[in-house]
DNA sequence: AAATTTATTGCAATCGGTTGTAATAAGGGA
DNA sequence: TCCCTTATTACAACCGATTGCAATAAATTT
C-alpha cells in the first residue's frame, strides 16, 4: 500500500480511504487511485484489515455431528440447507467457515467466536442442548439456530413450522381414508417432537385414539429406521400408513416394507418430511412435507447480521407445504395391510 | 496479552513464547504462564497471529457451480466428499472455508489465496477448465483438485480410477449376459469421459460394437437424464442395460424406465457410480461403483499440506470397488427389453 | 573469586492496514 | 487583497501478536 501511495504521489491514508470509497477523499483522486490499484493489480490484505477492525466477515456453520463422531452419515437435507446458507452469506459478502464441534460443549460456540475466527455462528439443529443454548444466549448472542421454536426460548431460531408440518402430513393420510398411522422419528430431537405432536393433534381431531405400538422413536442413524420398521411389521401391529420425520427415514422404511412384500402406497402409504432433491427421484416418488430451506438460509443469515448490528432478531417459523407425489394413496386396496 | 504479562510479572514476548511452547522459555515459567492464561481464560487472537505470520490455517474448498448459478442442484456425492475433506482438515488443524466462484475465471483461485483468505484451495472437479488450471499451475501451485487424471496434467489431482470404474461397470453387466449397454453421462466432464472410455474398452474386449444411439451425453442438471432416457426409450433403440455416470443419474433413469413399465433389473439392468448414501436405500437398491471418498478427502488434504510445505505432491488414483445390490440381474427375462 | 559460557528474559521493530487529528490547499465573501 | 470557511490530504498512533538481538542471570570453569 505504501508503494501504491508513492506511485499515486499521495499518502497511505489517502489510498486507504480512496479504496474504501471514503467521501473524505475527492472523487477524482479516488478514481485515479482505484485505477492505479487495478493496473498494478494491488490486493488489499483482508487479514490485516480484519485484524485491525476486529471483524472477520466470516460466519461459521456448525453442522450436527451425530455421536460427535463422523458426520458422514448426514441427512442430505442439512446439506441442501448448507448450500442455501452459503448462497445467502455470499450475497451478504461474508465467508462461510464449516465448523465441527467434535464433542465440545455448548460454550465452545462463544470461545470460537471470541477467538476471532468468525463474527458469529449458525447452528444446524439445537439437538438436545436447548437449555444450554438458552443459557448461553444470556451472555453471548452472536448465533442463530436452525431448528424448532420451543416454549421459553430466548435465542433466535429459524425453522419450519414443525407442528403444522406433522399435522399436515397426518391429516393428509387421514383424508385419504387411512386410519392406522404409524409415526417414525427420533423424538429426542425437538423438531421431531413437534412433528410428533402435530401428528397426535391430527389424530385427536379425527377422533382416533393414538396407539403407542405405532410410535416408533428411532435414532437418526442410518439403519435404525429400517430395523424399527421391520420390528413394527413383525410385531403384527396393524397399520396402514407411516408418517416419517424425514425423507431419508421414509426411504429406509419403504425398503423394509418392500422386503416384506408390502406395497407402497397401496398396502402402506408413507409420507416423508423435507423434500430433499432425491425424493422426487425415489421409487415410488415420495409424498412429503416440504421445508423451504432456501428461505430458511436467507432468514438465518439475515437474523445473524441483524444481531451483529446490535438489532433485535426475530425468530421465524417457515410455512410448510405438502408435496403430493405417489407414495400415498387411498385406503388399502389389498387385504395385506395389517 | 500485555495484561497477562503483567500478571505473570514477565514481558509480553515471554508470554508469547511460553504459549507457543518455545524452549527458549524455561519449562517452569512456561507452565506457570499457561496456568495463568487458563485461569483468566485468556485466548490468543488468532487473527492477529495469522496476520503477522501471513498464514490463515484455512483451506478453501471450491464446489462446482453448474452454470455458475445456484449450486443447490448439487450431487450428494460432492457433499459427502465435502464432509470427508472437513474431517481431514480438522485433523490437520485447519479450517474449511466454503467458497464459490460465481462465474469467476480460473485465476480467481490465485487471487483469492493471495488475498490471504486461505492458504490454499481444493477444487472439486476441474470441469472444462483443465487447460487453464494446468497453466495456472506454472505460476501458482497452492491447490489440489478432485477429478480425473488427464494426460499432460501438471497439477496435483486426486480421484477415483474413472477409466477402470467405467470398465468395471460395463464388464459386470456383460458378465451377467447383457449385451446392449447404454451409457448415460455428461462426457464434457473429463471424469465422465474417462468412465465412458472404460465402458468402450469393456465393450471392445467383449467383441461388441459400440452403438452411438446408446451413448447419451446429458448435462449434469436435474432432469436432463430423465428426458434423455425417455428419448432413448421412445427412439425404439434396443438396449438391455445402462451404465450411468452417477447414482443420481441412475435414479433419474430408473424413474423414466418405470414410467414406461420397464422393470429394473429384469427388463433393463442399471449400474450407478459413486455409491452415495441413498443408493442402498433406493428401490431397487443400486448396484454401483464405489468411490472411496473418505480416502479421497484425506489424500487431497495431505497433498495440499505437502505443497504448502514446499514438497512435491503426488497425484493419486483411488481404486474403485464394485458394490453389488439389486439393480442388475442376468439377461432380460421378459421380452419387453428393446 | 574472577572469567567465561550458557540459559533466560526483555526491548523494540514489524506485519498492513484504519482513523483521529492536525495541516494544508482551495474557494468565497467582504 | 485579505480573511475565513470548507474541502482535501498527510502524519502518526494503533490493533495484538511474533521474533531477532541485546541484556541479564545462572551455571560452569579456571
Amino acid at each position: 500500500m505504501d508503494d501504491l501511495a508513492e506511485l499515486a504521489g499521495v499518502s497511505k491514508s489517502t489510498v486507504s480511504r480512496a479504496l474504501s470509497d471514503n467521501p473524505l477523499v475527492s472523487k477524482k483522486t479516488r478514481d485515479r487511485i482505484k485505477q492505479l490499484a487495478k493496473e498494478h493489480n494491488y490486493r488489499l490484505n483482508v487479514n490485516a484489515r480484519n485484524f485491525f477492525l476486529k471483524e472477520t466477515l466470516t460466519i461459521a456453520v456448525l453442522m450436527p455431528s451425530a455421536n460427535n463422531a463422523d458426520w458422514r452419515i448426514l441427512d442430505p437435507f442439512f446439506l441442501e440447507l448448507l448450500g442455501n446458507i452459503a448462497d445467502a452469506l455470499n450475497e451478504a459478502g461474508h465467508e462461510l467457515l464449516l465448523a465441527k464441534t467434535s464433542g465440545q460443549s455448548v460454550n465452545w460456540i462463544e470461545e470460537y467466536t471470541k477467538l476471532q475466527r468468525c463474527d458469529g455462528m449458525i447452528l444446524i439443529g439445537q439437538g438436545s442442548e436447548h437449555d444450554k443454548i438458552n443459557h448461553l444466549w444470556e451472555t453471548f448472542d452472536a448465533f442463530v439456530v436452525w431448528g424448532a421454536k420451543l416454549p421459553g426460548q430466548k435465542y433466535c431460531s429459524v425453522g419450519s413450522d414443525n407442528f403444522n408440518g406433522g399435522k399436515m402430513a397426518a391429516e393428509y393420510l387421514l383424508s385419504l381414508g387411512r386410519k392406522r398411522l404409524a409415526f417414525l422419528g427420533d423424538r429426542e430431537l425437538p423438531e421431531v417432537m413437534l412433528r410428533f405432536k402435530g401428528y397426535l393433534a391430527a389424530l385427536k381431531q379425527a377422533g382416533i385414539e393414538p396407539d403407542e405400538q405405532l410410535e416408533l422413536s428411532t435414532p437418526f442413524e442410518s439403519d435404525a429406521a429400517f430395523t424399527a420398521t421391520v420390528r413394527l411389521i413383525e410385531s403384527g401391529a396393524s397399520f396402514d400408513s407411516i408418517v416419517a420425520a424425514s425423507d431419508v427415514l421414509a426411504m429406509s422404511a419403504i425398503r423394509a416394507l418392500k422386503q416384506y412384500d408390502l406395497e407402497v402406497p397401496d398396502d402402506i402409504s408413507i409420507i416423508g418430511y423435507d423434500d430433499i432433491m432425491l425424493s422426487s427421484y425415489y421409487n415410488p416418488a415420495l409424498t412429503t412435507v416440504r421445508q423451504n430451506c432456501a428461505e430458511g438460509g436467507h432468514q438465518m443469515v439475515k437474523n445473524l447480521l441483524r444481531i451483529l448490528d446490535g438489532e433485535e432478531p426475530v425468530s421465524v417459523l417457515l410455512p410448510t407445504e405438502l408435496v403430493i407425489r405417489s407414495s400415498c394413496s387411498g385406503p388399502p386396496t389389498r387385504k395385506k395391510s395389517r
